[in-house]
DNA sequence: CGTAGACCCTGCGCGC
DNA sequence: TGCGCGCAGGGTCTAC
């Protein structure tokens, strides 16, 4: 489900009605996550706290609270976390619920449970174990091609492989690197050590091009991804080849074709991407 | 060191 | 209609 534009929506959709709140009552009912949930621990560190803030680091939704405490929430592939009434019946799948001092609660729910919820020190958080190894944020002011370009020195691994690699830069999934690929007319399996400079430069452009884009139009809802308010994105439309095999290029009419790079699916237009 | 593959888990759509 | 299969937006661990 959820690349880093489907986090950065629900961040921006959250943030106003979850800045200022307070943190009651949290139950746990099933914590076998990505990550076990440790339910004693989670309420020790969350309850009774108002969020103050909330912030994005790559795929992880940060919420920061009061006392030096991160509330860290991981999608994973499934998860989805929106804002509903305290009353509202528990879904299946419900892992997870924060409720709120103003009648809401918040829900956490994640049919597959590759997803994370812990909590730990903001201070001691970049330093975490699940911090301390991300690459660079694309949206940031440091992305460009000459910066992409000096990760990939002394590397071989096919681009698209290399876009996905977390320690390199960070948010870019399955979805947006294969669109990015696409938008930059760069083949997936191309080895980084045979991409020109003016190609990364290309490259870089079309990865922030893409996410900016997807992130305007409230991210990619291909089959549940929602908001905070339970409200999806319309930039599957726009996808131009992301699970289109055998449909025609919308640039030269070739037809589209899907490889298998490290387990996960590449789409890709064998006229418009060398 | 960098890279490829297996694995975690549930649900869905497809072909038979 | 029911069943088995392959596939799915992520991340981590292992073996080479």
């Amino acid at each position: 489900m959820p690349e880093l534009p489907e986090i950065e929506v629900l961040r921006r959709s959250l943030e106003p009605r979850l800045v200022g709140a307070r943190i009651e009552r949290v139950t746990v009912t099933n914590g076998a996550l990505r990550e076990p949930v440790d339910p004693a621990r989670l309420r020790h560190a969350t309850r009774g706290r108002k969020i103050i803030a909330l912030r994005r680091r790559a795929k992880y939704l940060l919420l920061d609270l009061e006392k030096g405490i991160t509330l860290v929430v991981h999608l994973g592939m499934s998860g989805r976390l929106t804002l509903v009434p305290a009353s509202a019946s528990r879904e299946l799948h419900e892992h997870v619920s924060f409720f709120l001092t103003s009648g809401r609660r918040l829900r956490f729910r994640d049919p597959r449970r590759f997803g994370l919820v812990l909590a730990l020190s903001s201070r001691t958080l970049p330093r975490d174990r699940h911090f301390r190894h991300l690459g660079t944020e694309p949206l940031g002011n440091g992305f460009d091609g000459r910066r992409l370009g000096g990760l990939a020195l002394g590397r071989r691994a096919p681009v698209k492989s290399f876009l996905m690699d977390g320690r390199i830069v960070v948010g870019l999934g399955n979805i947006y690197a294969t669109e990015a690929l696409f938008e930059s007319g760069i083949h997936p399996a191309r080895s980084v050590a045979r991409i020109s400079a003016a190609r990364w430069d290309r490259l870089a452009r079309a990865v922030r091009l893409t996410l900016e884009q997807a992130i305007g139009q409230g991210g990619t809802t291909l089959n549940d991804f929602t908001d905070g308010a339970g409200q999806g994105g319309t930039f599957q439309v726009s996808l131009s080849v992301y699970g289109r095999e055998g449909e025609s290029c919308c640039r030269c009419g070739k037809t589209i074709r899907r490889i298998v790079q490290g387990g996960r699916s590449t789409f890709y237009c064998p006229g418009c991407q060398r």
